[in-house]
This record gives C-alpha cells, sequence and structure tokens, in this order.
DNA sequence: CTAATACTTAAGGAGATGCTTAACCATTCG
DNA sequence: CGAATGGTTAAGCATCTCCTTAAGTATTAG
C-alpha cells in the first residue's frame, strides 16, 4: 500500500506553479540555482524555499560543487503520485493503463519505440 | 489576488489525504455526504469544506435531492494532474506512455474517448 | 589582498488552510 | 402539528504557505 503522507507531500509540492515549473525544466536537465530562479519573478530565497519542498517530497536532488549547487530531478519521483492517479480512474478509463502495464509486463518496450524521438 | 491555475487547485485538492479518501470512495460509486464523513473522523462542517474544495477542483460534482446531497466523480476530472505528470516524465521513462498513445490512436479501447470531457 | 559571484540563513508578515463549536435551515417521519 | 434527520452557514482559531528584506557564508576572479 502506498504511503499516503509521501503523496501529501508529493501532491503538496506539485501543487504550486513555480514548483511545476523548475520540475519541466530539471526534466531537461540538471540546472543550477540561479538558473532555476532565473524565470520565475520572485527573489532568491523564495527559489530556494520551492527548492526546499522540492527535495523534501523527493522530486529534486541537488549537489554542490564549489560556490554552485547544481539540481537535478529524482527518476521516478513522480511514480506514487502517478500511480494513485492511475488507481483512481473510472474503470472504463483504465483500460488503457491497464493494456500498457500487461506490454510492460510482458517484455521490453524498447524496440517498438525507438524509431520515434520527440520533435 | 492570486491566480491559480487548474493543476494548482488540482494538485492542492489532492494534497490532502482526507480528500483522497473522499475520492478513493466516490470511485466505487456515488455516495451522500454522511457516507462520506462516516470514515474520516471529523465534524460533518469540515468534511463539507474539503468536499467544497473537490468541487471547486472540479474532480467533484454532487446534487441535492430532498434533503439528501449525493456526491459523485466527475470522469476525466484528474485527466489534466495526470497529463502533466505524464509530461515530465524522463524520456528513458516516457516510452511506455508513448506506446500507450500509440495504441490509443491505432483504435483501441472505445471506452477511453466516450468517458472523457475537455474544459 | 579586495571584489564579485552564488548562494544561504534569519526574521517576519499577509493571507490561506483545516479544523472546531454553535446555531440554523429544510425535509421527512410519527 | 412537533421531533428527528441530513445538511448548511457563521465565526473563530492554530498552523502553514509563500513571499519579502536584510544580513550572512563560501568560493572564485582580478
Amino acid at each position: 500500500m502506498l504511503n499516503h503522507s509521501d503523496l501529501d507531500t508529493a501532491f503538496r509540492a506539485l501543487s504550486d506553479a513555480s514548483r511545476r515549473a523548475i520540475v519541466e525544466r530539471l526534466v531537461r536537465g540538471p540546472a543550477t540555482v540561479g538558473t532555476l530562479a532565473e524565470p520565475l519573478a520572485m527573489s532568491l530565497p523564495a527559489v530556494l524555499q520551492h527548492l526546499a519542498v522540492l527535495e523534501a517530497a523527493g522530486i529534486v536532488t541537488s549537489q554542490k560543487v564549489g560556490r554552485v549547487r547544481t539540481c537535478s530531478l529524482v527518476p521516478g519521483a513522480l511514480a506514487g503520485p502517478t500511480a494513485w492517479l492511475q488507481h483512481q480512474r473510472l474503470p472504463a478509463e483504465r483500460r488503457l493503463d491497464r493494456l500498457g502495464d500487461h506490454l510492460a509486463a510482458a517484455g521490453g518496450p524498447e524496440a517498438s519505440d525507438s524509431s520515434q524521438e520527440q520533435p
């Protein structure tokens, strides 16, 4: 069973547009605190606080080298919220996902999709 | 003053364990306010406030007949958060979803279209 | 060395959240 | 009718959230 307090913090972390913007940026690769702060229209301490929320939720990690802190997404960190959402879908909506799960369990997904890349 | 997006309110609504419990109950079918309140260990007004949050997020609807209000899930209401989460997955994790999308577009199960609405 | 860069910490405030109790409809039962 | 049922509203309060400014700490460049 899923731990509800983990879901609390994960969904809470994603309920802020600035934090979602940070996640969207980090999907494209690691970034420094300054880089993440640039498009956000708020002070640096505010960004630091958002990053603290994301780190507490296990969505973002960071390491400091010299005076630069580089942040990156934690792989699979969004699996918890995603799984919960899939479980709460109505039966009719759930069929596609179950088909996907079946295919995932039956064999490797990489062969069927290797010919297409993101635009 | 603050302008919250749909994703803000949706993720915010799901960040509370009591509200997620309400959603989990409603997936199994509609229920009255009293039924939803029973397992929640809080006062009825508190439950009403949680329901108001879920209704404001477009996740739950309700109609009153006589003195009984019956609540139900809005079909496809969780599609927004779900889609955002799918988009933020790392490329390696995203392949399965793209496979699922491909199967859906190719004429998969007919149920998913009729049960989802776009705002 | 000094200065600039890149964060970091501390303190605080306006407003939101999650709960409470008390009182108040409106509908249905006897 | 009066009482019970199911829900609703109002008010208040402790806590949390998101942001601010001011004043730090390291680290690197000149």
